[in-house]
DNA sequence: CGCTCATGTCACCGTTCGACGACAGCCTAT
DNA sequence: ATAGGCTGTCGTCGAACGGTGACATGAGCG
């Protein structure tokens, strides 16, 4: 999912934990944080730490990534699924400096 | 780029923000945040507020993706873009079962 | 109805944030 | 050599952080 804004995020960790069926406790004590915490976080605290916010993440096995707006992902390990070659030896030919 | 720490963080701001020709100073400014908290977040500064962490992305014209571990952008129909090709072939013949 | 569990909210407190201003170290160009 | 720009670092200060412990609500159940 997107992440825009501070709320956007709380949603991202609100809905994760539910899928895993854990509650604002556990997931806090797994985290190391303060219940309190992850109800703030959850309605989307803006200023809450960053480092904090990762370790949620990760608790809950998610990544993050970050990229140009618009591009897709410049620098990504080549995902499976359909590949279109065109393209491929499209973007080697200009690297040459071909036409 | 993957975002598993907050030293991530600061590499995939300062890069862009070289990338696009910008001093600390100015990123400060259009973030609206002090010169010096860009030099730590960029130092990967784990109690760094996530508000400002986003606004800070977008002003760098980037966007951030979070989903579970493992699983490829569940929308993402073949991407152009940088392709190992390495990866791919080692993929390709692991699917085949060959070494 | 009582009981339990999950969630939201409150006040208090020690710690740390981020802004501000100033200074030093490095380059590069003049 | 001198000037200028970019970067990193140092105090200081008001504001907000996150933890703790407690209380209130609401849903689900015997």
């Amino acid at each position: 999912m997107q992440v825009r804004t501070d709320a956007d995020l709380g949603i991202v960790i609100r809905d994760r934990r539910k899928q895993l069926g854990l509650d604002q406790g556990t997931l806090a004590s797994r985290v190391g944080v303060s219940r309190q915490w992850i109800v703030e976080v959850e309605k989307g605290k803006p200023r809450a730490e960053v480092g904090l916010i990762l370790r949620v993440l990760r608790v809950l096995d998610m990544e993050l990534n970050a990229r140009v707006a618009g591009s897709w992902s410049p620098e990504a390990i080549s995902p499976p699924g359909i590949i279109d070659i065109d393209a491929v030896i499209d973007r080697a030919r200009e690297d040459r400096g071909e036409s």
